[in-house]
DNA sequence: TTTT
DNA sequence: TTTT
């Protein structure tokens, strides 16, 4: 039957990146997203953060290991996965998003423990003029010979 | 900070609608959605389900129960929020979606328990009629007064 | 600086496809889908009519070819591109969509011109087959190595 | 038949706002938002930027006209429209955009014309604030009576 | 220039 | 806990 699965996500790191690798050698990480919607509970607005992990694969980490830390606005675009997992032979179950595209936004952002403040801001230059270059996408998107 | 959520899912209902009533009298639905996915898991492709929460609210809940079933396919735009409650004394949490709007969509479907099969499918034939004139959405979209 | 662009339509082909081939052997068609919203204008709902132009690249151009024809439902997930053009000194310019994503709807669509109306439907059949199977996509999406 | 209409656009003001007033007292704005993507054209990646006339309705128009200028970063959520005209008894017609929601980003921006930088930067940090407590949505979101 |  |  017809499916679709997409999501958008804007919010700001909840904790640095910590990169692994799988077997084959490929890149993942496991970011931690705060999205801070402003929704209307009985009549006022009130604030309502929503946690979400998202996994990031291949280049799209590296580059998320590089250039974002704890607090970083960032943009992610990808799907709705339901993780699942047994533990003393109960199941158990996790949604998360895989985020296939990512975007860095020009947001306050970096913080982050002490230190060296000075490569970190050069960090995120570096980032915004990376983000001024290229999205990443670790679904390497319009094949190499589509031509547009 | 800058902030963004938005979830579009097209799958189909993995139970039949029950609907319930807030204190205030407003209607509200917990929908079960599976969606299929084809996803490549190193180099060959898998079909992968994920199943999702949705709440949805008010009138989309009423239209929900009304015309579709376990089976049914469904459009669904809405949001993440993260469910939070205590139980013996621990905290858990859940992902799910806001359903703000929904959009039946004329896949098979319906199906479900025995029985009346003919005006269950004159049921999913009303309901064609009524997508073909409205996508239904609790969030009361462009207000009264907009001329768009 | 930071961007995005995402677009998500359903709705309906106006027109059969035909499809054609650039230098390099690729396929491409420009289909026209129309898209019914209902829309509130000034106090009443209002079915609102948009036309859009969508360029589909590769095997996504070569599956609507075979499977979609006049009418047909259909979902795409793309980016808004500008085409721009020069005529006579004067610089013309159009928006459209590039569509990265194709998925069939099960709707009622088909139809079109007279004759063999029996291998028409079985065409669909095959087609929400198909689409059961495997949504297409141009930009070839998680890398065979990917593995999620 | 079911249908579909959603776009979300990331990008830069081309031009300053210009809000006028309809019959109804109703404010409204067209901006122009220029989307700089990344695509690759033939095995190179080149920049290709898409101009898109995003129509502005209510506060939200009132909100981006106090906020931002030419150059502001601004992520659009909205719907495809195409505007209809006759001119000299010939048909014309153009896509764009209506937007329903708007999130200012905290990208550079501002920008545009002479003087007063000063007062302008802090406008822009007025506009971080205000994006700090709400997005700005014509179309009225979440009904004041819906609990979520 | 249009689909349901 | 699941749909097609």
């Amino acid at each position: 039957m017809a499916s679709f699965n997409r999501v958008v996500l804007l919010g700001n790191l909840t904790r640095d990146i910590e990169l692994r690798y799988v077997g084959s050698g490929m890149a993942v990480t496991d970011i931690g997203l705060a999205v801070n919607d402003r929704v209307k509970r009985n009549d006022q607005w009130t604030e309502e953060t929503t946690f979400v992990d998202i996994t990031l694969w291949g280049r799209t980490a590296e580059v998320a290991n590089e250039y974002l830390s704890k607090g970083s606005s960032v943009l992610i675009e990808g799907r709705l996965k339901l993780d699942t997992w047994e533990k003393d032979g109960q199941k158990h179950s996790k949604l998360k998003v895989i985020g296939e595209r990512m975007q860095m936004v020009g947001g306050r952002g970096g913080g982050g423990g002490g230190g060296g403040g000075g490569s970190r801001s050069s960090a995120r230059d570096e980032s915004q003029e990376y983000a001024s270059e290229a999205a990443v996408s670790s679904s390497s998107p319009p094949s190499d010979e589509i031509p547009f």
